[in-house]
DNA sequence: TAGATTGTTAATCGATTAACAATC
DNA sequence: TAGATTGTTAATCGATTAACAATC
């Protein structure tokens, strides 16, 4: 563990590790770096430059062990580790996120889900009762929260993200419409779904101005 | 229209045009590169740059002027346009993006609300009714649809999305846990939330090895 | 051993930052 | 005009790709 592993390979990190089950999935115990390379539509180059970050996992003349890769980069992804999450917001968003089930294949516990309106408050979605907000301080504190998803306007989430950070809550994952400002040291991913979509609208424009242009 | 843009620079364009809303909104009617960078966190002269990608929205001693600029982005974006989008599959996530108020005023209708589901076929959420994915064929022919979101599971992903494509749809916002294999033309937009979540696990993993090594 | 394929160094490419002349 | 700030060229930095010696 010397140098900073760059964010472009943490980012293709859960991506090796898909190909990686797919691999598992059909029973194929030994891979290339070339032959990964065409099922990926990367370069085999850079596969076996990003794996190299973390030490030798291949052979020479033999190439990759599929289960040893695929729980290496496991591990590194820590989804033998085990967090707990919350979601704050129970918006369809939230909702979406408080029942899907793949978090906790991965690692990740959903343990609480929160909302401030109190006509959803108590009601039931999939295996989660909505608590109250006012509530999440102290619920906090009692079970230990590593991660907080934010599923609420902007005209909250800042507010509320920098008490979760206070409470210990060490990492955001930012669904909400605007940028959160909190210390370096807290870990913050974003998903703004409308820029998401923004870009698909720029990708269509542009292609119209070309198929314009090639008129 | 001469030399591409990056990728990296269709990124950033809907960053930009968020934070030149929040300028609108704050009634600001100028701002220069180098204040611009101190709200946004990046460097000026990449401002500068992106911005010039697409010509000349300054002026030398002035600045930009907020609100040309703001519409200029909102151009290249395709806000001003119009584009129809369907939700394929109305699970939890299916219904998240079909009752987002966001899209619309960013130039995105959602049109249809497909499932195979037989117990939600017919059922309402939000302005929706859910369609039977076995009309969507008639559909897309009859409204002419743009955008595709996939919001159903990787095994019938890949089928739903050659068949859409055939059908005419241009682009594909990919929500389900796999790579659409489609041919270059069309466009590909991937949200893989349990990746995007393993990032933020990757990144406590690091965190915490780093820690335990400074004791 | 011969063949295959990695790990790793070197070369290339692209993106970001710095610098400054142009100009409002 | 003087000052400010862009547009744009040049320098730097980082990431990707190519090449090949090491080695299984």
């Amino acid at each position: 563990m010397q140098k900073a592993i760059s964010q472009a390979v943490i980012k293709r990190l859960p991506r090796y590790y898909r190909y990686l089950g797919e691999l598992m999935d059909e029973g194929i115990e030994r891979i290339s770096s070339s032959e990964l390379s065409q099922r990926m539509k990367v370069t085999a180059s850079q596969i076996r430059q990003d794996l190299n970050n973390f030490g030798g996992f291949g052979h020479q003349g033999y190439g990759y062990h599929v289960p040893t890769l695929y729980n290496e980069i496991g591990n590194l992804l820590g989804v033998n580790d085990h967090h707990n999450m919350i979601i704050i917001g129970a918006g369809n968003l939230g909702r979406a996120l408080a029942n899907y089930e793949n978090f906790s294949k991965r690692g990740t516990s959903i343990i609480g889900v929160f909302d401030n309106d109190p006509s959803v408050i108590g009601s039931v979605t999939g295996k989660h009762q909505i608590k109250d907000i006012k509530g999440v301080e102290a619920f906090v504190k009692e079970h230990g929260v590593d991660i907080a998803a934010i599923c609420i306007p902007k005209s909250a989430a800042g507010e509320v993200a920098k008490n979760l950070a206070g409470l210990g809550v060490r990492a955001f994952w930012n669904f909400s419409h605007m940028d959160l400002e909190l210390p370096e040291e807290y870990i913050v991913e974003n998903v703004h779904l409308s820029e998401s979509l923004m870009q698909i609208s720029y990708m269509i424009q542009d292609q119209d101005k070309k198929r314009e242009k090639d008129k």
